[in-house]
DNA sequence: AATGAATGAGACTTCATTCAT
DNA sequence: TATGAATGAAGTCTCATTCAT
């Protein structure tokens, strides 16, 4: 299993450093340590390779972003629960986090892989919660996946800034955000 | 400078379609009718194409945010206008709004050309009313850029969503999202 | 149309001298004098580019085996004009003959190019002239593809022969070998 | 032994069904239920393997050719005897004979081993047999090695023919085979 | 300015062979 | 003996780029 890992790691680096379309063998092999037909043992092909990447890397977020969530406690705590671990997860993992925003789309990740529902726990969890949310009158009114989407979408942008050195992001910020968040989808 | 405007809209197209990684020169020569050595009339390179078309989609973009803009109306009426600003280039040129939202960190594009100012009048204007927003009490006070990447993120994670048909954006939609992203930020 | 008949000409050049399984695309460079990438012009693969030489060697053989076929001359005459086209050509194109003669049933060889009828006109004449020869009551009755191949066999393993130098074929032989071919299927 | 048996059946297999060019160590092993490694403990590489294929291929064909053959039977008995034992063993042995056939001038099989006389016994007898029938004046003069593969090539091309299903080799046909080849060599 | 045949570096991939278990 | 993960040389093929026309 080491060897695998080994080139399952090199190769998120790899793509987190120079980008996927400059992912070559040759960088991997040396990168990860390993004879070029090491490869042909664990994956069929490149494609393989980057996809068991990607369904690594959703993975791994799908299981952190339900970290301690309470389904018993306030709407508000469980709201903040569900921003702070995509927020944490961004910040601990930014390679997973950036890899699985930028090529969700792209189409190196064939679209079954696309629509797992490795992470589908979570992101079902977050639209009961907004229409729970809208239900009690708390939250306003609108398309739920749209609510989902504005929400996710102010963390990942936050990260993206975050990444590039624009801002700290300290437990202040953090408040900042999870509070504008909120109150975004307030009634 | 036909043939230059062929050459440039036909990689705009394939990059869209097919994602950067994946627009070869011969596609992109049938693509825009030209041959094979036409390119290096006017580019010197691939990467100097791909440059260009993102150095013309920033211009775009640039010119397209700052439209109608009235420096003397209220804060909320101007902050609506950026915003409405933003959305509706989304919605008219996904392909060029596309393109800058995911190659924007690209290794592809090259540093100088991601710092250009060509859209930093309508930056500056943006921070301009966040801190004009603050001073007056009606904006939170946390860092500026912070706030900016936040109203920005918002805009640009709901064009995703509505690019891969998750909801529509009527008048409705729209407005519910400029009040959302007007609320977040609001103290 | 030069580089197309290089590259041709310096595979069955190769596939004579050491076999279609060695014949490498490096070596074919170097032989052929072009670039690498050039074969790609002419040739969507390796198989095509084999398929392509396999129809050239069979087209060429189809016109030089009826070379000189009179119609109009005795059962004999028209016999002996094929046999000594289809031994002629073995002797002047080895090269030609071999490669049809060894891969011919080869997985190589697509099978709708091994079932072409590119010489399939010198194939109907000989089938045309056993069964004249039968109702004559010359040929002796059997069927006719085995009385085909009976004559044709002959030649081969001949030419085969004669191509590791068990012996020589001079007008003498030739005499012979015609002659031989002639009363094994005489009533 | 059943190790070295199993590959060596699996080679023949698989040399038949695909041609010897695309006979790969992973499919051989996958169809000889061996590990990868196996073969090394019996052959010193690929090209030991075919060759001690051959070789076997060449020791079974040169037993059978002189099976039940009577030093002391007529003339034409004994070259009955010869020209049916051939076509039997191919018909018995087909993946045997089409090996031996194919490849005796393939750059696979080693020089030495193409030359071996393993099956040399009967070349040998087929040889007198010839010369024997031309000092009675029965068999016509010309160069026995011509004669010899006159009678050889029409039972490998009836064979080849008859492996295609072109005709069904029944005791009628065979019959006449064997009479042809025997008429195309008398004086 | 426009073309496209030719190029060759370098990409991905295969496969015979080795070696620790 | 038997195994199969690991190897890397060598294979096929792609593609940005050049250059003669």
């Amino acid at each position: 299993m080491s060897k695998k890992q080994d080139i399952m790691t090199a190769t998120l680096d790899l793509i987190h450093e120079e980008g996927l379309q400059s992912v070559t063998f040759s960088k991997l092999f040396k990168r990860a340590n390993v004879g070029s037909g090491t490869i042909y043992n664990y994956f069929t092909n490149k494609e393989d390779l980057v996809n068991e990447v990607y369904r690594d890397s959703r993975l791994k977020m799908g299981e952190f972003l339900i970290q301690g969530y309470d389904p018993n406690a306030s709407l508000y705590e469980r709201f903040k629960c569900l921003q702070m671990n995509r927020l944490k997860f961004g910040m601990h993992f930014p390679k997973n986090f950036l890899f699985i925003d930028s090529y969700s789309f792209s189409p190196y990740i064939s679209p079954e892989l696309r629509n797992q529902d490795d992470d589908y726990h979570s992101s079902k969890i977050i639209q009961d919660l907004i229409v729970d949310g809208q239900r009690q009158g708390i939250i306003k009114e609108m398309d739920s996946h749209l609510c989902h989407q504005l929400i996710h979408g102010i963390i990942s942008s936050i990260l993206k800034g975050y990444f590039v050195n624009k801002y700290p992001l300290n437990e202040l910020q953090i408040q900042q955000i999870i509070e504008a968040s909120w109150k975004a989808i307030l009634i």
